[in-house]
DNA sequence: CATGCCGCGTTACAATTCGTAAGGATTGCG
DNA sequence: CGCAATCCTTACGAATTGTAACGCGGCATG
Protein backbone atom coordinates (compact mmCIF):
# COMPACT_ATOMS: atom_id res chain seq x y z
CA UNK A 1 0.00 0.00 0.00
CA UNK A 2 1.49 2.71 -1.37
CA UNK A 3 0.38 6.17 1.10
CA UNK A 4 0.65 9.25 -0.33
CA UNK A 5 3.41 11.31 0.19
CA UNK A 6 3.45 14.85 2.01
CA UNK A 7 6.45 17.02 1.35
CA UNK A 8 6.75 19.63 4.67
CA UNK A 9 9.06 22.97 4.06
CA UNK A 10 9.25 25.28 7.16
CA UNK A 11 11.94 26.40 9.07
CA UNK A 12 10.47 25.64 12.14
CA UNK A 13 11.10 22.91 14.14
CA UNK A 14 8.24 22.75 16.08
CA UNK A 15 5.64 23.31 13.12
CA UNK A 16 7.67 20.93 11.24
CA UNK A 17 7.28 18.59 14.18
CA UNK A 18 3.11 19.03 14.07
CA UNK A 19 2.60 19.02 10.77
CA UNK A 20 4.41 15.82 10.37
CA UNK A 21 3.08 14.17 13.29
CA UNK A 22 -0.88 15.18 12.20
CA UNK A 23 -0.37 14.10 8.39
CA UNK A 24 1.46 10.42 10.16
CA UNK A 25 -1.49 9.57 12.18
CA UNK A 26 -4.05 10.61 9.33
CA UNK A 27 -2.00 7.80 7.39
CA UNK A 28 0.06 9.82 4.82
CA UNK A 29 3.72 9.01 4.34
CA UNK A 30 5.73 12.76 5.61
CA UNK A 31 9.52 13.71 4.42
CA UNK A 32 10.54 17.30 6.24
CA UNK A 33 13.20 20.21 4.88
CA UNK A 34 13.82 22.88 7.12
CA UNK A 35 15.88 24.58 3.59
CA UNK A 36 14.86 25.96 0.02
CA UNK A 37 18.65 24.03 -0.93
CA UNK A 38 17.84 20.69 0.95
CA UNK A 39 14.07 20.68 -0.43
CA UNK A 40 15.31 20.99 -4.08
CA UNK A 41 17.83 18.29 -3.62
CA UNK A 42 15.33 15.96 -2.68
CA UNK A 43 13.24 16.75 -5.69
CA UNK A 44 15.85 15.70 -8.10
CA UNK A 45 15.19 11.98 -6.61
CA UNK A 46 11.54 11.92 -5.76
CA UNK A 47 8.38 13.77 -6.11
CA UNK A 48 5.89 14.43 -3.46
CA UNK A 49 2.01 14.29 -4.10
CA UNK A 50 1.78 17.61 -1.57
CA UNK A 51 4.04 20.22 -1.32
CA UNK A 52 3.66 22.09 2.47
CA UNK A 53 5.55 25.25 1.52
CA UNK A 54 5.96 28.29 4.07
CA UNK A 55 6.83 31.31 2.84
CA UNK A 56 9.03 33.13 5.64
CA UNK A 57 11.89 31.07 4.76
CA UNK A 58 15.60 32.31 5.44
CA UNK A 59 17.67 31.21 2.14
CA UNK A 60 15.48 31.85 -0.47
CA UNK A 61 12.01 33.80 -1.41
CA UNK A 62 9.40 31.32 -1.00
CA UNK A 63 7.03 32.93 -3.14
CA UNK A 64 9.78 32.44 -5.88
CA UNK A 65 9.89 28.94 -5.31
CA UNK A 66 6.15 28.08 -5.47
CA UNK A 67 5.80 29.17 -8.58
CA UNK A 68 8.95 27.52 -10.52
CA UNK A 69 7.38 24.43 -8.15
CA UNK A 70 4.14 24.87 -9.77
CA UNK A 71 5.32 25.16 -13.40
CA UNK A 72 8.11 22.13 -13.12
CA UNK A 73 6.33 19.85 -11.07
CA UNK A 74 2.41 19.69 -11.44
CA UNK A 75 1.88 18.46 -7.59
CA UNK A 76 -0.50 20.03 -5.40
CA UNK A 77 1.54 22.82 -3.53
CA UNK A 78 0.14 24.57 -0.21
CA UNK A 79 1.45 27.38 1.63
CA UNK A 80 1.26 27.74 4.75
CA UNK A 81 2.13 31.33 5.89
CA UNK A 82 2.12 33.97 8.61
CA UNK A 83 1.33 36.36 6.27
CA UNK A 84 -2.99 36.62 6.54
CA UNK A 85 -3.53 39.58 4.22
CA UNK A 86 -5.89 39.30 1.47
CA UNK A 87 -3.21 40.68 -1.04
CA UNK A 88 -0.54 38.10 -0.30
CA UNK A 89 -3.55 35.16 -0.36
CA UNK A 90 -4.13 36.08 -3.68
CA UNK A 91 -0.68 36.18 -5.27
CA UNK A 92 0.60 33.17 -3.82
CA UNK A 93 -2.25 31.44 -5.32
CA UNK A 94 -1.70 32.75 -8.80
CA UNK A 95 1.77 32.28 -8.84
CA UNK A 96 0.66 28.72 -8.78
CA UNK A 97 -0.50 27.43 -5.35
CA UNK A 98 -3.07 25.83 -4.82
CA UNK A 99 -4.36 26.46 -1.17
CA UNK A 100 -3.13 28.89 1.02
CA UNK A 101 -3.58 28.72 4.60
CA UNK A 102 -2.88 30.73 7.95
CA UNK A 103 -0.62 30.74 10.47
CA UNK A 104 -1.77 29.87 13.54
CA UNK A 105 -3.41 27.04 11.70
CA UNK A 106 -5.67 23.88 13.78
CA UNK A 107 -3.50 20.44 12.13
CA UNK A 108 -6.98 18.50 11.73
CA UNK A 109 -7.77 21.33 9.24
CA UNK A 110 -4.43 21.11 7.23
CA UNK A 111 -5.38 17.00 7.06
CA UNK A 112 -8.64 17.78 6.20
CA UNK A 113 -7.93 20.03 3.13
CA UNK A 114 -5.19 17.42 1.75
CA UNK A 115 -7.85 14.63 1.91
CA UNK A 116 -9.89 17.08 -0.08
CA UNK A 117 -7.00 17.44 -2.66
CA UNK A 118 -6.50 14.03 -2.62
CA UNK A 119 -9.35 12.61 -3.61
CA UNK A 120 -10.07 14.44 -6.34
CA UNK A 121 -8.25 13.00 -10.23
CA UNK A 122 -5.63 14.62 -11.77
CA UNK A 123 -3.58 15.45 -8.43
CA UNK A 124 -0.87 13.52 -9.24
CA UNK A 125 1.83 15.11 -10.43
CA UNK A 126 2.87 14.26 -14.43
CA UNK A 127 4.19 10.97 -15.10
CA UNK A 128 7.78 11.95 -15.33
CA UNK A 129 10.43 11.25 -18.05
CA UNK A 130 9.54 8.53 -20.14
CA UNK A 131 12.36 6.95 -21.47
CA UNK A 132 16.11 6.35 -21.10
CA UNK A 133 19.10 4.71 -22.69
CA UNK A 134 21.91 3.00 -21.43
CA UNK A 135 24.77 0.56 -23.02
CA UNK A 136 22.35 -1.01 -25.36
CA UNK A 137 19.22 -0.96 -23.45
CA UNK A 138 16.18 1.15 -23.39
CA UNK A 139 13.88 1.77 -20.56
CA UNK A 140 10.21 2.83 -21.33
CA UNK A 141 8.74 3.78 -18.18
CA UNK A 142 5.43 4.61 -19.55
CA UNK A 143 4.77 1.08 -20.96
CA UNK A 144 6.97 -0.87 -17.92
CA UNK A 145 9.42 -2.09 -20.47
CA UNK A 146 12.90 -2.49 -20.96
CA UNK A 147 14.84 -3.42 -24.78
CA UNK A 148 17.41 -5.01 -25.23
CA UNK A 149 20.02 -4.54 -28.29
CA UNK A 150 18.44 -6.96 -30.38
CA UNK A 151 14.81 -5.25 -29.63
CA UNK A 152 13.47 -7.72 -27.22
CA UNK A 153 11.19 -6.27 -25.05
CA UNK A 154 11.04 -7.51 -21.21
CA UNK A 155 8.34 -6.02 -19.23
CA UNK A 156 9.05 -5.03 -15.78
CA UNK A 157 7.40 -4.66 -12.86
CA UNK A 158 6.36 -1.26 -10.71
CA UNK A 159 8.46 -2.02 -7.81
CA UNK A 160 11.36 -2.70 -10.32
CA UNK A 161 10.86 0.76 -11.99
CA UNK A 162 11.02 2.90 -9.21
CA UNK A 163 14.65 0.85 -8.35
CA UNK A 164 15.77 1.10 -12.30
CA UNK A 165 14.99 5.00 -12.36
CA UNK A 166 16.57 5.55 -9.51
CA UNK A 167 19.71 4.14 -10.65
CA UNK A 168 19.23 5.80 -13.66
CA UNK A 169 18.74 9.29 -12.08
CA UNK A 170 22.48 8.64 -10.50
CA UNK A 171 24.29 6.40 -12.22
CA UNK A 172 28.06 6.32 -11.67
CA UNK A 173 27.42 7.13 -8.43
CA UNK A 174 27.45 5.29 -4.69
CA UNK A 175 23.63 5.04 -3.81
CA UNK A 176 23.44 4.24 -0.14
CA UNK A 177 21.60 1.31 1.38
CA UNK A 178 19.54 4.01 3.64
CA UNK A 179 18.85 6.42 0.57
CA UNK A 180 17.25 3.83 -1.15
CA UNK A 181 15.10 2.28 1.56
CA UNK A 182 14.22 6.07 1.92
CA UNK A 183 13.01 6.74 -1.98
CA UNK A 184 11.38 3.46 -1.76
CA UNK A 185 9.58 4.24 0.88
CA UNK A 186 10.28 1.22 3.21
CA UNK A 187 11.63 3.20 6.15
CA UNK A 188 9.05 0.99 8.38
CA UNK A 189 9.94 -2.56 8.67
CA UNK A 190 13.16 -3.75 9.00
CA UNK A 191 12.98 -6.44 7.37
CA UNK A 192 12.43 -4.34 4.37
CA UNK A 193 15.94 -4.67 3.60
CA UNK A 194 15.33 -8.40 2.41
CA UNK A 195 12.44 -6.83 0.34
CA UNK A 196 14.74 -4.46 -1.15
CA UNK A 197 17.39 -7.30 -2.13
CA UNK A 198 14.96 -8.84 -3.63
CA UNK A 199 13.92 -6.12 -5.88
CA UNK A 200 17.66 -5.51 -7.10
CA UNK A 201 18.39 -9.06 -7.67
CA UNK A 202 15.03 -9.43 -9.87
CA UNK A 203 16.09 -6.69 -11.79
CA UNK A 204 19.45 -7.77 -12.27
CA UNK A 205 18.27 -10.89 -13.53
CA UNK A 206 16.16 -8.95 -16.23
CA UNK A 207 19.43 -6.65 -17.24
CA UNK A 208 21.00 -10.21 -17.99
CA UNK A 209 23.58 -9.16 -15.35
CA UNK A 210 25.98 -12.14 -14.59
CA UNK A 211 25.60 -12.64 -10.64
CA UNK A 212 28.88 -13.03 -10.19
CA UNK A 213 30.42 -10.65 -12.24
CA UNK A 214 27.52 -7.69 -12.45
CA UNK A 215 28.36 -4.83 -15.16
CA UNK A 216 25.78 -2.66 -14.49
CA UNK A 217 24.58 -3.05 -10.66
CA UNK A 218 27.65 -3.33 -8.82
CA UNK A 219 27.27 -3.65 -4.82
CA UNK A 220 29.29 -1.88 -2.63
CA UNK A 221 30.20 -3.73 0.39
CA UNK A 222 28.92 -2.48 3.67
CA UNK A 223 28.05 0.87 1.74
CA UNK A 224 25.30 0.47 -1.62
CA UNK A 225 25.26 0.23 -4.79
CA UNK A 226 26.74 1.99 -7.97
CA UNK A 227 24.96 1.76 -11.48
CA UNK A 228 27.68 1.97 -14.01
CA UNK A 229 25.78 2.90 -17.22
CA UNK A 230 25.85 5.97 -20.02
CA UNK A 231 22.53 7.09 -19.39
CA UNK A 232 20.98 9.55 -22.06
CA UNK A 233 17.68 10.66 -21.00
CA UNK A 234 14.80 11.57 -23.59
CA UNK B 1 -14.74 28.87 -26.36
CA UNK B 2 -17.11 28.54 -23.08
CA UNK B 3 -16.20 30.11 -19.94
CA UNK B 4 -16.48 28.35 -16.42
CA UNK B 5 -19.84 28.13 -15.17
CA UNK B 6 -19.81 29.12 -11.83
CA UNK B 7 -23.18 28.37 -10.06
CA UNK B 8 -23.92 31.02 -6.38
CA UNK B 9 -26.74 28.99 -4.03
CA UNK B 10 -27.18 32.20 -1.20
CA UNK B 11 -30.15 33.56 0.75
CA UNK B 12 -28.68 36.50 1.02
CA UNK B 13 -28.79 38.98 -2.00
CA UNK B 14 -26.11 41.27 -1.08
CA UNK B 15 -23.93 38.49 -0.98
CA UNK B 16 -25.47 36.85 -4.49
CA UNK B 17 -24.48 40.21 -5.88
CA UNK B 18 -20.97 40.67 -4.84
CA UNK B 19 -19.71 37.19 -5.60
CA UNK B 20 -21.60 37.30 -8.92
CA UNK B 21 -20.53 40.70 -10.35
CA UNK B 22 -16.88 40.01 -8.96
CA UNK B 23 -16.78 36.77 -10.84
CA UNK B 24 -18.23 37.95 -14.13
CA UNK B 25 -15.55 40.79 -13.94
CA UNK B 26 -12.99 37.78 -13.91
CA UNK B 27 -14.71 36.53 -16.59
CA UNK B 28 -16.80 33.91 -15.22
CA UNK B 29 -20.74 33.28 -16.30
CA UNK B 30 -22.48 32.91 -13.19
CA UNK B 31 -25.89 31.96 -12.35
CA UNK B 32 -27.23 32.57 -8.69
CA UNK B 33 -29.96 31.03 -6.63
CA UNK B 34 -31.78 31.96 -3.31
CA UNK B 35 -33.24 28.25 -2.49
CA UNK B 36 -31.84 25.16 -2.71
CA UNK B 37 -34.83 23.77 -4.45
CA UNK B 38 -34.30 25.97 -7.07
CA UNK B 39 -30.99 25.21 -7.43
CA UNK B 40 -31.35 21.58 -7.26
CA UNK B 41 -34.10 21.82 -10.02
CA UNK B 42 -31.98 23.67 -12.15
CA UNK B 43 -28.97 21.03 -11.69
CA UNK B 44 -31.48 19.00 -13.73
CA UNK B 45 -30.73 21.20 -17.06
CA UNK B 46 -27.16 21.79 -16.78
CA UNK B 47 -23.98 21.22 -14.50
CA UNK B 48 -21.88 24.12 -13.26
CA UNK B 49 -17.86 23.78 -13.25
CA UNK B 50 -18.30 25.19 -9.60
CA UNK B 51 -20.61 25.51 -6.81
CA UNK B 52 -20.22 28.04 -4.27
CA UNK B 53 -22.99 27.23 -1.23
CA UNK B 54 -23.80 29.25 1.52
CA UNK B 55 -24.23 26.90 4.41
CA UNK B 56 -26.84 28.45 6.16
CA UNK B 57 -30.01 28.06 3.77
CA UNK B 58 -33.28 28.34 5.13
CA UNK B 59 -34.76 25.80 3.23
CA UNK B 60 -32.65 22.75 3.83
CA UNK B 61 -29.31 21.38 5.39
CA UNK B 62 -26.63 23.00 3.55
CA UNK B 63 -23.84 20.40 4.78
CA UNK B 64 -26.81 17.33 3.31
CA UNK B 65 -26.42 19.53 0.12
CA UNK B 66 -22.80 19.80 -0.13
CA UNK B 67 -22.85 15.88 0.02
CA UNK B 68 -24.96 14.69 -2.09
CA UNK B 69 -23.75 17.23 -4.62
CA UNK B 70 -20.44 15.85 -4.18
CA UNK B 71 -21.28 12.27 -4.55
CA UNK B 72 -23.38 12.60 -7.82
CA UNK B 73 -21.99 15.76 -9.90
CA UNK B 74 -18.27 15.53 -9.60
CA UNK B 75 -18.08 19.69 -9.69
CA UNK B 76 -16.00 21.46 -7.98
CA UNK B 77 -17.80 22.71 -4.53
CA UNK B 78 -16.91 25.57 -2.66
CA UNK B 79 -18.63 26.35 0.86
CA UNK B 80 -18.94 30.02 2.21
CA UNK B 81 -19.94 29.85 5.44
CA UNK B 82 -19.86 32.20 8.52
CA UNK B 83 -19.51 29.28 10.97
CA UNK B 84 -15.64 29.80 11.27
CA UNK B 85 -14.83 26.76 13.88
CA UNK B 86 -12.25 24.13 12.73
CA UNK B 87 -14.40 21.32 13.60
CA UNK B 88 -17.03 23.07 10.78
CA UNK B 89 -14.45 23.41 8.44
CA UNK B 90 -13.70 19.43 8.70
CA UNK B 91 -16.58 18.38 8.99
CA UNK B 92 -17.40 20.08 5.42
CA UNK B 93 -14.42 19.11 3.70
CA UNK B 94 -14.59 15.66 5.15
CA UNK B 95 -18.35 15.20 3.46
CA UNK B 96 -16.84 15.88 -0.04
CA UNK B 97 -16.41 20.15 -0.57
CA UNK B 98 -13.35 20.90 -2.31
CA UNK B 99 -12.92 24.26 -0.31
CA UNK B 100 -14.04 26.43 2.48
CA UNK B 101 -14.34 29.97 2.39
CA UNK B 102 -15.31 32.32 5.98
CA UNK B 103 -17.76 34.78 5.58
CA UNK B 104 -16.60 37.56 5.66
CA UNK B 105 -14.54 37.48 2.81
CA UNK B 106 -13.17 39.21 0.23
CA UNK B 107 -14.06 38.86 -3.20
CA UNK B 108 -10.68 39.19 -4.63
CA UNK B 109 -9.63 35.63 -2.44
CA UNK B 110 -12.64 34.37 -4.38
CA UNK B 111 -12.12 34.51 -7.76
CA UNK B 112 -7.85 33.73 -6.86
CA UNK B 113 -9.02 30.68 -5.65
CA UNK B 114 -11.32 29.96 -8.29
CA UNK B 115 -8.77 30.37 -10.38
CA UNK B 116 -6.00 28.01 -8.86
CA UNK B 117 -9.16 25.54 -9.11
CA UNK B 118 -9.77 25.36 -12.12
CA UNK B 119 -5.58 25.45 -13.41
CA UNK B 120 -6.28 21.59 -12.62
CA UNK B 121 -6.47 19.18 -15.10
CA UNK B 122 -10.12 17.64 -15.44
CA UNK B 123 -11.27 21.05 -14.22
CA UNK B 124 -11.97 22.74 -17.13
CA UNK B 125 -15.07 23.14 -19.18
CA UNK B 126 -13.45 22.00 -22.10
CA UNK B 127 -13.41 18.42 -20.26
CA UNK B 128 -17.06 18.39 -19.92
CA UNK B 129 -17.76 18.72 -23.36
CA UNK B 130 -18.99 15.48 -25.74
CA UNK B 131 -15.78 14.58 -28.28
CA UNK B 132 -12.67 13.70 -27.64
CA UNK B 133 -9.80 12.17 -29.58
CA UNK B 134 -6.94 9.89 -28.59
CA UNK B 135 -4.58 7.28 -30.60
CA UNK B 136 -7.18 7.17 -33.32
CA UNK B 137 -10.16 6.83 -31.05
CA UNK B 138 -12.90 9.55 -31.20
CA UNK B 139 -15.08 9.27 -27.87
CA UNK B 140 -18.57 10.99 -28.38
CA UNK B 141 -20.12 11.12 -24.98
CA UNK B 142 -23.54 12.64 -25.97
CA UNK B 143 -24.04 9.49 -28.46
CA UNK B 144 -22.89 6.89 -26.59
CA UNK B 145 -20.15 5.27 -28.85
CA UNK B 146 -16.15 5.41 -29.53
CA UNK B 147 -15.29 5.82 -33.02
CA UNK B 148 -12.06 3.40 -34.42
CA UNK B 149 -9.38 5.09 -36.92
CA UNK B 150 -11.30 3.37 -39.96
CA UNK B 151 -14.58 4.75 -38.59
CA UNK B 152 -16.80 1.86 -36.99
CA UNK B 153 -18.57 2.66 -33.83
CA UNK B 154 -18.81 1.01 -31.04
CA UNK B 155 -21.35 1.82 -28.14
CA UNK B 156 -20.18 1.85 -24.86
CA UNK B 157 -22.36 2.22 -21.96
CA UNK B 158 -23.01 4.92 -19.48
CA UNK B 159 -20.73 3.36 -16.57
CA UNK B 160 -18.10 2.94 -19.13
CA UNK B 161 -18.51 6.46 -19.96
CA UNK B 162 -17.98 7.09 -16.58
CA UNK B 163 -14.76 5.94 -16.04
CA UNK B 164 -13.21 6.75 -19.65
CA UNK B 165 -14.01 10.35 -19.01
CA UNK B 166 -12.24 10.31 -16.14
CA UNK B 167 -9.34 8.94 -17.94
CA UNK B 168 -9.65 11.74 -20.54
CA UNK B 169 -9.59 14.18 -17.81
CA UNK B 170 -6.46 12.96 -17.05
CA UNK B 171 -3.90 11.78 -19.04
CA UNK B 172 -0.37 10.27 -18.26
CA UNK B 173 -1.47 11.03 -14.71
CA UNK B 174 -2.15 8.32 -12.11
CA UNK B 175 -5.08 8.05 -10.91
CA UNK B 176 -5.57 5.77 -7.77
CA UNK B 177 -8.45 3.30 -7.19
CA UNK B 178 -9.41 5.28 -4.32
CA UNK B 179 -9.80 8.38 -6.46
CA UNK B 180 -11.61 6.02 -8.51
CA UNK B 181 -13.78 4.60 -6.38
CA UNK B 182 -14.61 8.35 -5.29
CA UNK B 183 -15.23 9.80 -8.48
CA UNK B 184 -17.34 6.98 -9.51
CA UNK B 185 -19.55 7.46 -6.57
CA UNK B 186 -19.09 4.07 -4.75
CA UNK B 187 -17.12 4.89 -1.25
CA UNK B 188 -19.88 2.67 -0.19
CA UNK B 189 -19.43 -1.29 0.04
CA UNK B 190 -16.04 -2.85 -0.37
CA UNK B 191 -17.05 -5.16 -3.12
CA UNK B 192 -17.33 -1.95 -5.12
CA UNK B 193 -13.61 -2.73 -6.00
CA UNK B 194 -14.65 -5.34 -8.53
CA UNK B 195 -17.44 -3.97 -10.11
CA UNK B 196 -14.95 -1.19 -10.84
CA UNK B 197 -12.62 -3.59 -12.52
CA UNK B 198 -15.44 -5.19 -14.13
CA UNK B 199 -15.98 -1.43 -16.16
CA UNK B 200 -12.65 -0.86 -16.67
CA UNK B 201 -12.07 -4.74 -18.03
CA UNK B 202 -14.84 -4.04 -20.15
CA UNK B 203 -13.72 -0.46 -21.55
CA UNK B 204 -10.51 -2.39 -22.20
CA UNK B 205 -12.07 -4.66 -24.65
CA UNK B 206 -14.41 -1.70 -26.39
CA UNK B 207 -10.93 -0.15 -26.96
CA UNK B 208 -9.26 -3.34 -28.32
CA UNK B 209 -6.57 -3.31 -25.85
CA UNK B 210 -4.52 -6.86 -25.55
CA UNK B 211 -4.96 -7.81 -21.86
CA UNK B 212 -1.24 -9.20 -21.56
CA UNK B 213 -0.06 -6.08 -22.64
CA UNK B 214 -2.20 -3.25 -22.39
CA UNK B 215 -0.96 -0.08 -24.62
CA UNK B 216 -4.05 2.84 -23.38
CA UNK B 217 -5.33 1.29 -20.10
CA UNK B 218 -1.60 0.63 -17.58
CA UNK B 219 -2.60 -1.05 -14.75
CA UNK B 220 0.04 0.22 -11.60
CA UNK B 221 -0.03 -2.50 -9.11
CA UNK B 222 -0.87 -1.48 -5.78
CA UNK B 223 -1.33 1.96 -6.84
CA UNK B 224 -3.84 2.89 -9.35
CA UNK B 225 -4.39 3.04 -12.98
CA UNK B 226 -2.63 5.32 -15.59
CA UNK B 227 -4.25 6.48 -19.34
CA UNK B 228 -1.46 6.87 -21.85
CA UNK B 229 -3.67 8.65 -25.03
CA UNK B 230 -2.40 12.00 -26.01
CA UNK B 231 -5.97 13.63 -25.56
CA UNK B 232 -7.53 16.66 -27.06
CA UNK B 233 -10.37 17.67 -26.87
CA UNK B 234 -13.51 19.18 -29.01
C1' DC C 1 44.98 -20.15 7.80
C1' DA C 2 40.81 -21.35 10.47
C1' DT C 3 36.79 -19.52 12.52
C1' DG C 4 32.83 -16.90 13.11
C1' DC C 5 30.07 -12.91 12.27
C1' DC C 6 27.74 -9.95 9.25
C1' DG C 7 26.04 -8.23 4.91
C1' DC C 8 24.06 -9.59 0.87
C1' DG C 9 21.78 -12.75 -2.93
C1' DT C 10 18.64 -16.07 -4.10
C1' DT C 11 14.88 -19.21 -3.85
C1' DA C 12 10.45 -20.65 -2.26
C1' DC C 13 6.31 -19.41 -0.29
C1' DA C 14 2.30 -16.69 1.28
C1' DA C 15 -0.44 -12.49 1.25
C1' DT C 16 -2.28 -9.05 -1.26
C1' DT C 17 -4.10 -7.12 -5.38
C1' DC C 18 -6.12 -7.31 -9.76
C1' DG C 19 -8.72 -9.46 -14.10
C1' DT C 20 -12.54 -11.59 -15.91
C1' DA C 21 -16.07 -15.05 -16.62
C1' DA C 22 -20.61 -16.34 -14.96
C1' DG C 23 -24.82 -15.44 -12.73
C1' DG C 24 -28.39 -12.62 -10.86
C1' DA C 25 -30.70 -8.13 -9.76
C1' DT C 26 -32.56 -4.09 -11.76
C1' DT C 27 -34.37 -1.16 -15.22
C1' DG C 28 -36.60 0.08 -19.43
C1' DC C 29 -39.42 -0.99 -23.29
C1' DG C 30 -42.67 -3.05 -26.27
C1' DC D 1 -45.41 -10.06 -18.86
C1' DG D 2 -41.42 -11.24 -21.77
C1' DC D 3 -37.22 -9.65 -23.46
C1' DA D 4 -33.03 -7.16 -23.66
C1' DA D 5 -29.64 -4.25 -21.84
C1' DT D 6 -26.97 -2.81 -18.09
C1' DC D 7 -24.48 -3.35 -14.08
C1' DC D 8 -23.40 -5.25 -9.57
C1' DT D 9 -21.83 -9.32 -7.19
C1' DT D 10 -19.55 -13.69 -6.65
C1' DA D 11 -15.96 -16.73 -7.50
C1' DC D 12 -11.80 -18.14 -9.02
C1' DG D 13 -7.38 -17.63 -11.37
C1' DA D 14 -3.24 -14.81 -12.34
C1' DA D 15 0.15 -11.41 -11.31
C1' DT D 16 2.87 -8.77 -7.98
C1' DT D 17 5.23 -8.18 -3.96
C1' DG D 18 6.75 -8.74 0.72
C1' DT D 19 8.62 -12.33 3.96
C1' DA D 20 11.10 -16.26 5.61
C1' DA D 21 14.79 -19.35 5.11
C1' DC D 22 19.11 -20.59 3.63
C1' DG D 23 23.62 -20.21 1.44
C1' DC D 24 27.62 -17.73 -0.06
C1' DG D 25 31.32 -14.82 0.47
C1' DG D 26 33.83 -10.84 2.52
C1' DC D 27 36.22 -9.32 6.49
C1' DA D 28 38.08 -9.19 11.05
C1' DT D 29 40.18 -11.58 14.74
C1' DG D 30 43.14 -14.62 16.63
Amino acid sequence: MTQPHIAILDDEPEIRQVLSHALQEAGFQTTTYARATEFEAALKRMTPDVCLVDLGLPDRDGLALVHRLALESGATIIIISGRAQVQDRVTGLELGADDYIIKPFDPAEVVARIRARLRKPGTQPEARAARARFNGWTAEFDRYVLIDAKGREIPFSHAEGEVLRLFLDSPKRLISRAQMLDALGGSAGESFDRAMDVRISRLRTKLDEDPRNPRLIKTIYGAGYIFLGDVIWG
